[in-house]
This record gives structure tokens, sequence and C-alpha cells, in this order.
DNA sequence: CCAAGACCTG
DNA sequence: CAGGTCTTGG
């Protein structure tokens, strides 16, 4: 069950017991994941969002799934299949009618929807069909009465037999014409209610626009929300492109061009077909939300709920358009290696551009969060460990911006299979051989300024998605785009790219380590926390990844060598202690996963089971749980070493345990006292400023 | 007394 | 992950 419509036919096919909408899918690894997740999905799911939203998709993906439900497809070839659909159909509408305002809705929309609209005309296929099928059916049947009642008739009441079928005939007339009246109300209840469904999930997205765009008067009410979320994933199946994943404002005109001729053409209410190029790309990358709704729910749930769901979508917006750009330049950086000082950089990266004044532009990536944030939203995902100041700062200027996320919808991008590399994103990345991110592309490509991007990325356009309040003031990330894409004299990424690759690079054979891609500067970090100085005050998201990957090597470091490994930074009492807490933290962690996992296994009865839980393979599950934890972006191979303590940790714990030493309450010192010993000097890769990566890890 | 670390809580 | 409290060892 790998792809999408696979899934999706599955749950189609369970759906008649306990029908209930899921408004993403959720990964099939999720399933297995321990973290906190949304609402339980029933055991019973269908997807809605898709298919509703994309009704006229091509998509192949959705393919599958459009196929059975017969309502968007082309006529099926086969007859059962397609009766057996719009049976399904009909039993949808019927338990949808208690859902009043569908109807009504259906009804608004079938008088606006202008005859010429595909959707509209499937709809009447389908009705027709279901007719026909019925027609069909009934005749036969009629036929094999008839002949039954031949043969009692031919064994001697032929006198009766004339008007006996005349009235028949009569009945079966009449029931015809029942049948088919049902059948009209049923279809009309089931297009209500799919189209009050695509409204709904369409609210979601663009509540307020729509809201907007009503008061405007406007036939475009959906087009125009959906309108602007195209924007930001428009295209990327464009082959002659390979970089439109990164700058969809390319095509955004074009759309606005196609918007207004629809508008024009009378098309206004169609919903955007732009839109399936979210489902398609999110697909192919392998990402999947899993924020499900109970038929019903979604009428009651309202704005917590929706909120839920526009989260789980920013979220991976976020994500997603951070991994890609990530990859990209990954790609561009592999790609060209010629040299140029590393000064350049620090210096044309001051913060001030960063934060600089130009909110009026367009950013050219055409990525504009704020449109897709439906209204009431606040701010969610903060970059995590800011500096304190920074952080503070931050808080102050948005208050809403406090509470806790943790992406409880998104998978890890490789959560079972660590040690593969990432699927890449189709839709969005060229293949390695089309050399990627030609300039060519774009007509005005963006030089990338490399250490704007990765980490911060993630954390600039999750906090600028999910905050509408910030979108005005200096943080949001609309300046931050005007920097890239509005200084023409950037240097052009390969020259800085290269010399911001130093010789050290190459001698990365500790674990893969890779001697900081970037010139060891991760990203925006620079950009937001360095002026052009050379450390800075507090502790940026780099630092903490670096920390992470750290502790692959030293669970107990001392705060020396926190000030060895972390030149970059300006260490004050604050900053030490705030490191030294991270890796309290860290070591928190480790120790709770490690006895969580020691405590099953002590529970395991047979002697081969329990052996095989206490052995920490990377494919084992408490790896995956560690490596998640340390490692989220799976970007770095986890050296055996750790591997090694992690299991020693787990068989000290489980003696400890099953020897009953766990009921001394400081049991756990005797076990932290080994693990401390178990210490390995930290690869020098780590000395340089910002984050190692792994070479191995690259797309 | 102080710093490091564990532990608890939000 | 950050804050606080408590314990412990020097």
């Amino acid at each position: 069950m790998d792809s999408p419509s696979e899934f999706f036919q599955q749950q189609q096919q369970q759906q008649q017991s306990h029908p209930s909408f899921d408004l993403y899918t959720r990964s099939p690894l999720e399933s297995t994941s321990t973290g906190p997740s949304y609402p339980a999905s029933s055991p019973v799911t269908y997807p809605v969002i898709s298919p509703l939203l994309h009704p006229n998709s091509a998509s192949q993906r959705w393919g599958g799934y459009r196929q059975r439900q017969c309502l968007f497809s082309e006529l099926p070839a086969s007859e059962d299949g397609q009766e057996e659909d719009v049976e399904m159909l009909g039993r949808k509408a019927a338990e949808g009618a208690s859902q009043a305002p569908l109807a009504k809705l259906g009804e608004r929309r079938r008088v606006s929807l202008p005859e010429s609209c595909d959707w509209n005309q499937d709809v009447v296929r389908v009705k027709r069909l279901r007719v026909d099928n019925v027609l069909r059916r009934n005749g036969e049947m009629e036929k094999e009465g008839h002949r039954g009642r031949r043969r009692i008739a031919s064994r001697g009441l032929q006198d009766e037999k004339n008007g006996e079928e005349e009235g028949r005939r009569k009945e079966s007339r009449e029931g015809r014409r029942r049948q088919r009246r049902e059948l009209k109300l049923q279809l009309e209840e089931t297009r209500g209610r799919l189209l009050e469904l695509q409204r709904k999930v369409w609210r979601a997205y663009g509540e307020q626009r729509i809201e907007e765009e009503k008061e405007e008067g406007g036939g475009e009410e959906e087009d125009g929300g959906m309108d602007e979320m195209a924007e930001m994933f428009s295209e990327g199946e464009g082959d002659d492109c390979p970089a439109s994943g990164l700058s969809p404002s390319v095509f955004s005109s074009e759309r606005k061009r196609e918007k207004h001729e629809s508008s024009q053409n009378g098309n206004s209410e169609e919903f955007p077909e732009e839109a399936m190029d979210l489902d398609v790309e999110l697909d192919g990358g392998g990402v999947w939300l899993g924020c499900s709704l109970v038929q019903g729910e979604w009428e009651n749930t309202n704005s917590n709920e929706k909120e839920k769901f526009a989260q789980a979508l920013k979220q991976e917006l976020a994500n997603v358009v951070a991994r890609v750009i990530d990859r990209v330049v990954r790609l561009y950086a592999e790609s060209d290696q010629s040299p140029t000082p590393a000064s350049v950089l620090a210096q044309e990266t001051p913060a001030s551009r960063v934060f600089g004044p130009n909110p009026s532009k367009k950013p050219r990536l055409g990525f504009r969060p704020h449109a897709l944030v439906p209204g009431g939203m606040h701010v969610v995902e903060q970059a995590e460990a800011l500096p304190l100041v920074a952080k503070k700062l931050q808080d102050k200027r948005n208050p809403l911006n406090q509470g806790k996320h943790k992406h409880p919808l998104i998978p890890p991008q490789n959560p079972g299979l660590p040690f593969l590399p990432q699927p890449p994103l189709p839709a969005l990345l060229p293949p390695r051989n089309k050399e990627p991110f030609l300039p060519s592309c774009p007509p005005n490509p963006p030089p990338l300024p490399l250490p704007l991007l990765h980490y911060t990325m993630q954390h600039l356009f999750t906090r600028s998605l999910s905050s509408i309040p910030l979108h005005k003031d200096g943080l949001s990330s609309e300046p931050f785009m005007e920097f890239r894409t509005h200084n023409p004299s950037f240097p052009p990424l390969p020259p800085l790219l290269a010399q911001l690759n130093p010789p050290l690079a190459d001698r990365g054979t500790d674990e893969g380590m890779r001697a900081g891609g970037i010139g060891g500067m991760d990203g925006g970090d620079v950009a937001l926390y360095l002026g052009a100085g050379a450390s800075q005050e507090g502790l940026s998201p780099c630092h903490l990844k670096k920390a992470k990957l750290m502790f692959f090597y030293t669970r107990y470091p001392s705060s020396n060598t926190l000030k060895t490994y972390f030149p970059d930074v300006k260490f004050n009492r604050c900053v030490t202690s705030q490191l030294i807490k991270w890796f309290s933290n860290f070591r928190e962690f480790f120790y709770i996963q490690i006895e969580r996992f020691a405590r099953q296994a002590a529970r395991e009865g047979l002697p081969a089971t329990r052996e095989r839980a206490l052995r920490l393979g990377r494919n084992s599950e408490l790896f995956r749980i560690l490596n998640m934890h340390y490692n989220k972006s799976n970007d770095y191979q986890v050296p055996d070493r750790f591997v090694e303590v992690s299991e020693l940790a787990l068989r000290e714990f489980f003696t400890a345990i099953q020897s009953g030493r766990d009921a001394d309450p400081c049991w756990k010192k005797s076990i932290y006292k080994i693990i401390c010993k178990l210490d390995s000097p930290v690869p020098d890769s780590f000395r340089l400023p910002g984050c190692p990566m792994d070479t191995h890890r690259m797309v």
C-alpha cells in the first residue's frame, strides 16, 4: 500500500460500514509512530480533500480514486463497477441527508454553476448512468418474473394472463418512474453534499478571503481564496523548468490570467484546477497529513478543528517548501564548486537586510504565506530554542507567538528507513542529471544566497505561515524574500558556495561528516542572528541542531568542550547554562526512551524476543526514535558508536530492571556513570561554526 | 557555597 | 525545551 490511491481504495472498500472523512490521508508509517497525534482517526476513513478540491484533476495519483468515485471520471469500462459506485454514492447521499444545509448549498451551487462546467456534466452523466442501470436491471427482473409466472400460467390459467400482465406493466412503469424520481433525488443530494464538502474544505483554506470576496460581491469568491494558495504551489510538474518548485510566482501571473479568462468565460465559480498540484506535490514528497475528522464532525467542530486542519496544512507546506529548497540548494552546491572568499558572504548578509522594510512588494518567490492562513489563525510553530534574547524580542512583537506545536501530524521524512536516501520530490526536484537549477529556467532566477536557506527556511516559512499578525511587521518572511529577490547584486550562488566549501569538506571520514557544507554557517542563522560579526550572543536553532548531533558523540560535554565546538558563540553564563541545559534535556530524553524500551524488553516472555528487543539495530524502533529526536532531518549518519552506547544503556537498564534494582530510588545513577564514561571525541568538523552535514545524505 | 546533574512541571 | 527545585560532591 504505497500509493495514495491504493490507500484510498482500501479505505473506500471499508467505508460502507462506518464512513468518516479523512481530511488528509495518514501516512501508513504514522500509525506506528509513538508521537502525539491528532484525535484518534476513526478506523474507517476516506479522503475528502483531494478529490473534492480537484474534481478535474488530471493527476494519475487520484485516478484510482476518481475512477471509483465515478463522479469525476470518464465513463468507466466496467458496468458493474459503475453500478457499485453509483450505489455507493446513493448511500452516501442517504447518510448525508441529515445535513440540512447541504442541499441548500448544493442548490445554490447548481444555480450558479454554468452548464459548461465539466463537473456538473459529470454529475448529470452519472445520473443518467444510474437510471439506465436501474432500468436495465428492472427490465431483467421483469423478464425473470414473467418467465416464472408464465410457467405457472401455462399450467392452466391462460385467461387471466393478459389482464395480469397489463396490470404488471402499469405497475412496473409506475415503479420505474418512482425509482427514477428517487434516484434523481439521491443524486441531487449527493451532489449537494459533495459540493458542500468541497465548500467546507475550501473555506478552511481561505475563509477570510472568501468573506472578503463575498463582500466585494463576487462570483469569484472561491476562486479567489484558492488562487493564492495555488500560486504557492503553482506548477511543479513542468519538465521544462527544473526549478519550478522554487519560483511559483513565475507562473502565478499566468494563473492570474487564466483566472481572469475563466471569469470572463463565466466559469468563475469553477474550482480552480491549480490546486491539484498541491496534492501531487505533497504526495510526491511522500508527505501526509493526518488530521482526520469523523464524518459530521466537521459540521460541529468549527474553528477548532478547522484550525487544526489549517495548522496541519501550514506545517506541511512549510516543511515541504523548506525541504525542497534545501535540496535544491544542496544540488546546487554540489553542482558547482568554484572559490570565493567567505567574508563576502558574511558581509553580504547583514541582518538589517533581512529585516529591512519592503513589505509592499510581492516576493518573487510567489510565496505569500498569509494568503494561506485562514482568519483567526494563531501562531504556532516558533523557531525552537531561539536565543533567549531573540526569542523574547519576538514574543514581545507577537504575543500570540507562544503556543507549542510539534508537528503531530507530520511524520518524519523517512521514519522507518533512516538510511535510505530520502525520496526525491519528483514534481519539484529535477533529476540530478538535468543540470538542476539552471538559471535559464525562471526568466529572472533569483540568485539564491545560500546562507539564507536551510534551517532558517523552515522556521521563517513556518513562522510567517502561521502568523497573520506577523506578516505586517519586520519579521515576516516578506522582507526576507525581498532581500533574496530584490538584490540582483547579490553574488551568484556558485562562487559563494565554493568558497564556502573549505578543503575540510573532503576529509569527512568520521561517520560521514561534511565540514559544514555551507562554510559551516547554517543557513539564515548567519543572517538572522549575526550581523557582520563573527560570533553571536545567543544560540540559534542551528546551534541546537548541532548540539543534538554532538550528542551522538558526547552525552556529557564539559563546558570547555562546548566552547570548543561552538566557536561562533559568544559564551556567557547564560549561554553556557543553556547549552548545558540542552544536553541535560537530551540525556533526559535519551534515558527515558532507553528505559521505556528496556522495560518493554523485560516484559517479553520469550528469551528470543527479549534478545531481539535488546538489540538496537538501525532498523529498530528505538533507533528510529532517537534518530528522529537528535537528527530530525535525517541528514546525518548516526555514528556506530552511538548505536553501541545506546544498546549498552538499554542492556544496563534492562538488567537493572530485571534484577529488581529499579526499586532503589537512585538505581539509575550507576547506569549514568557507565554511560558517562562512554563519551567519544567529537569530530573535528564540529569545530567549525554551523551545522555539520552528512554528504551521504544528500539527495 | 557553588556548580552540575537529576527530576518535575508546564 | 525552559524553568524550577532538590541532591550531591568538591
